[in-house]
DNA sequence: GAGCACTGC
């Protein structure tokens, strides 16, 4: 043991760190840079304080290596035998790869022999399961084996319970778990030795780990890493583990089996009366197996493997048709209760059939097996990109998972494996089954990789990478939830919604509900959506089980459901005993380990939400409802929108739309329907917000909740699409209006709502304000400028009408340069312009100077003398009278205070010689004119068409008769026209 | 009128 005294050499003092645990070591190092060696005295402080530091850690570590018990082999397994063999491989290379079947012992083993190769001292040994279950046996026999007692020298950790001591040299735990410490610990300071086993199932934690292990082999030249799996793909790990050119070695440790015989007995196909190829039933098929079996042998077990509960229970059914001597039908689904799963480890004196799905194949192993019958399918997971839906096909299996169902017997004996297909059909099948992470959803993959900084997921050192599609879709649907910007970074709620460990998706619901003031509530909820269904249903009990969860269920959503039985579970959860609780949950056909699950995961989520700062208060008090003549608890409808809002914000693609009596108009025009379990089944309100949606026979809507459209708009403000429509200039309010209408994923959200444009489409509504407010002069503001503008215009087209020249003033479109070159592009309306007046009077008067027009910028061209002495502003009739000429375009617009009455008679005593004040510019084409008082039936003859100009004689010295001759006015009107 | 199996800050 190294002493840390002040006599060791100064420039060798970093060389004790190398016997200190690894997770000080850092620190340790960090602190000695600190110290000034020039002058450190051995009585300095700072001195003192490291040197006890790394004292302390020098004596854990030489604890542990004390702690290390004698290491004894079964020599039976055949990984024993390749024991020295294998310490050599780990001690002298940074990654193995240990390939070996079931019965190799290489799970149980592998620690062991990292110990006595010197690992878990400074630091521990850290060994991942992909189940729980796994984890907890594993640990089990290693303790065991190792002679001490769980949770000393060998601890686990899975969700919810981590029976690990600080003197722990060996951790068995979920991948999950080493995943999350991942989190607070980038680095993995608390191991020296990592075993990812199981490495072959390939599921989404593991391929995620293994990334992630391979970048830090570069920053932790200490850390060993353990790769172990079935013999197959091995060297894939090998490919993916090669750093530098070094490839880690492949070791290869043979199982402990039997030989099986393999039979391909595909199912007959016959014609029926159209001709058409149909194959026989599966369930004969599984008769006929079992009877050839039977023939050879009829007392071994023999495994079914099947693709669901349903066809578990018609084969089932089929079975005891038959009426089979001495034979116990089992059937076997993770959805069992844990006694009835209980029931394969039982030996019997029948002979048992075991009716399974894919459980059997990976989770557990059913002891005692001889026989295997395959049908070679199997009901897989995959999210459809697409879609943006979770699909659950039912595919053939893959060479390696027929070969891995295959050797479920032959454990203990020579087996028989029968194939319900032929080889041919073997064949052609994949390899490999497809890896999880192409069949999944990869938003909660990215999500902790952006939090964790691990750059960018397309460089990510998968070992097979996803698709850049799939990526995407993950990408968005963290935008949908706002946890990524537009840009793809991490934004505030985004990093809120990794710390919580649920699905981004539920863990964004929670963090609405903080602002909705339902956090206690959507806790429960978001839960219960994370765990396995609580309630304990099958095909049998369905229907007392219904009746059972009716007071439960509330007709405005199922996610109240939730709500509702956990209020009433918490209350007998406080104050049954464990027994009567168990009871409970059996009578009210739930499921006692996911009722305990669902609780302590609401404790979990309160624990993440505290570090995150939010505080999570009690439930809201249940109001009394009369509904008929019973009286009801529920969630007052004031909180249940809240809930819902908050569901909502995770769920933004989950909404749907009534299409017809049956289906549902859901995101991007699919089409779904209400799954039967729903409490809306029945009901069909108009707009349904779904909790999950899953594709089997058709896309099916679970967990449902009637929802008010209204509430979408503002929660989905970065997905909706706005339409507008017809943009108008509305003179009332000096704004522009238009009609908008809003779509989410194609769902019409709001339809052809009237609404400001302005702020929407400044540059469209900046056009139409000049063009209808400013140049059409439709604008009711008192700034100066324009009232000066309007005057001057009008008297511009009073002379274009008295010229009868509607070309002086500059046509629209020259004013509209004039306003659009001086206004400001942000002013859109008349408060704007107003606004915009009233401070550049004070800060910049020659902007507004700028905008009054004068006759230059107005007039065309100049009205030369000439015109004016053709349309005279007075004339004279008879050297007599004067009168003044008015001139307008429009006939009926006349100013009547001007026009004076002329008498019949006084009209009859003008000659023609009277009209010598016609000027040639008043008779031009399409200029006529008349005198009010003409008498009804001669002016008809004379009142021009209605677009004609119009001459109007006011007299100027009224008490003088004005004579005008019928006669002439007639050859007048007729050489104007 | 109906769904495989797992896992976690």
């Amino acid at each position: 043991m190294s002493e840390v005294s002040f006599t060791v050499q100064k420039n060798e003092l970093s060389n004790l760190l190398d016997d200190c645990l690894i997770k000080d070591r850092s620190r340790l190092q960090n602190a000695l840079k600190r110290l000034d060696l020039t002058t450190l005295k051995e009585t300095d402080q700072a001195w003192l304080k490291w040197a006890d530091q790394v004292q302390s850690s020098i004596q854990q570590v030489e604890k542990r290596r004390n702690s290390v018990p004698k290491i004894e082999y079964d020599d039976s397994l055949p990984v024993a035998a390749k024991k020295e063999e294998l310490v050599k491989l780990i001690r002298d290379n940074q990654v193995v790869v240990i390939a070996g079947e079931t019965g190799s012992g290489k799970t149980t083993q592998i620690p062991k022999i990292c110990l006595e190769a010197g690992l878990g001292v400074r630091g521990r040994i850290g060994c991942t399961q992909p189940r729980r279950l796994a984890a907890r046996s594993v640990s089990e026999r290693i303790a065991e084996e190792l002679g001490g007692q769980l949770g000393d020298i060998v601890g686990y950790q899975v969700r919810f319970l981590d029976l690990v001591k600080a003197h722990s040299l060996i951790k068995v735990m979920t991948d999950g778990i080493l995943l999350a410490e991942i989190q607070n610990d980038q680095m993995l300071l608390q191991y020296d030795t990592i075993i990812i086993d199981e490495a072959h199932e390939r599921s989404i934690n593991i391929d995620f780990l293994l990334g992630i292990l391979k970048q830090l082999l570069l920053k932790r030249a200490d850390l060993k890493v353990i790769i172990t799996s079935a013999t197959i793909d091995t060297q894939r790990f090998a490919d993916h583990f090669t750093l530098n050119g070094k490839r880690p070695p492949v070791v290869e440790v043979s199982g402990r089996t039997y030989p099986v015989e393999l039979r391909y007995r595909p199912l007959a196909s016959y014609e029926d009366d159209a001709g058409n190829e149909i194959e026989q039933d599966m369930t004969i098929g599984i008769a006929d197996a079992i009877d050839e079996l039977a023939l050879e042998d009829p007392f071994g077990d023999v495994l079914v493997f099947q693709v669901g509960e349903r066809d578990i229970k018609e084969t089932a059914e089929m079975l005891r048709k038959r009426n089979l001597k001495n034979t116990e039908v089992i059937p076997l689904y993770a959805r069992l209760s844990m006694t009835e799963q209980q029931k394969i480890f039982k030996t019997s004196q029948k002979r048992r059939i075991i009716l399974s799905t894919n459980v059997a194949e990976t989770s557990l192993t059913v002891p005692g097996i001889k026989y295997v019958i395959d049908p070679g399918l199997v009901r897989i997971s995959r999210y459809s990109v697409r879609n943006k839906v979770l699909r659950l096909p039912i595919e053939k299996i893959s060479q390696a998972s027929a070969n891995q169902r295959k050797g479920r017997c032959g454990r203990v004996s020579a087996g028989i494996c029968i194939r319900l297909y032929d080889a041919e059909s073997f064949n052609s099948r994949p390899e490999f089954t497809d890896p999880e992470i192409h069949r999944t959803s990869l938003s909660s993959v990215i999500l902790t990789m952006a939090q964790l900084s691990l750059g960018d997921v397309k460089h990510f050192p998968f070992i097979e990478a996803p698709s850049d599609k799939s990526l995407n879709d993950g990408y968005r649907q963290l935008h949908e939830l706002g946890a990524l910007d537009d840009q793809r970074r991490l934004t505030p709620e985004g990093r809120h919604i990794a710390k919580l460990p649920v699905d981004p998706s539920v863990a964004k619901m929670v963090i609405e509900a903080d602002k909705n003031g339902v956090l206690a509530e959507l806790i429960v909820i978001a839960s219960a959506l994370s765990i396995q269904d609580p309630r304990d249903i099958n095909q049998t009990t369905m229907q007392a089980a219904r009746i059972a969860h009716k007071p439960f269920e509330d007709e405005r959503s199922d996610f109240l459901f939730f709500l509702n039985l956990w209020q009433f579970y918490e209350y007998q959860r406080r104050h049954l005993s464990q027994s009567k609780l168990r009871k409970l949950c059996k009578t009210n056909f739930l499921s006692y380990m996911r009722m305990k699950e669902w609780h302590e995961l609401t404790m979990q989520i309160e624990q993440s939400l505290k570090r995150i700062g939010l505080r999570v208060g009690q439930l809201h008090l249940f109001e009394e409802v009369t509904e008929g003549n019973v009286v009801k608890e529920r969630l007052s409808e004031l909180h249940s929108v809240a809930v819902h809002k908050s569901l909502l914000a995770g769920l933004l693609g989950n909404v749907a739309l009534r299409d017809d009596d049956k289906s549902y108009m859901g995101a991007r025009n699919t089409k779904l329907f209400i799954h039967p379990s729903s409490s809306l089944y029945k009901r069909k309100p108009k707009w349904l917000l779904a909790g999950e949606l899953v594709e089997t026979t058709k896309l099916y809507a679970r967990n449902n909740a009637a929802i008010d459209i209204q509430w979408i708009e503002s929660l989905a403000k970065h997905l909706i699409k706005h339409n507008y429509n017809d943009p108008h200039w509305q003179k009332k309010s000096g704004q522009v209006g238009a009609f908008e209408s809003i779509t989410l994923y194609g769902l019409p959200i709001v339809n052809r709502r009237h609404c400001n444009y302005g702020p929407i489409n400044p540059v469209e509504s900046h056009k139409l304000f000049i063009r209808h407010g400013l140049v059409e002069g439709e604008l009711l503001t008192r700034a100066a400028f324009f009232k000066h503008n309007q005057a001057l215009i009008e008297k511009i087209e009073k002379l274009e009408h008295k010229l009868r020249r509607p070309d002086f003033l500059v046509d629209d479109e020259v004013l509209y340069q004039f306003y659009d070159e001086r206004i400001p592009k942000h002013i859109f309306s008349q408060p704007a312009l107003d606004k915009w007046v009233k401070k550049s009077l004070r800060e910049a008067p020659e902007k507004l100077e700028a905008l009054f027009l004068t006759e230059n910028d107005l007039m065309k061209q100049e009205a030369n003398a000439d015109f004016y002495k053709e349309f005279p502003d007075q004339i004279q009739i008879s050297n007599q009278l004067n009168f003044a000429v008015d001139y307008h375009f429009e006939p009926g617009q006349k100013r009547d205070g001007l026009i004076y009455n002329i008498p019949l008679s006084t009209l009859n005593l003008l000659q023609e010689s009277d009209f010598e004040w016609l000027t040639p510019g008043l008779l031009k084409e399409k200029t006529s004119f008349y005198i009010k008082s003409l008498p009804k039936q001669l002016r008809k003859q004379f009142i021009p068409a209605p677009h004609y100009s119009e001459l109007v004689l006011s007299e100027m010295s009224p008490e003088k008769p004005l004579k005008v001759a019928a006669k002439s006015l007639i050859s007048i009107n007729w050489s104007g026209r």
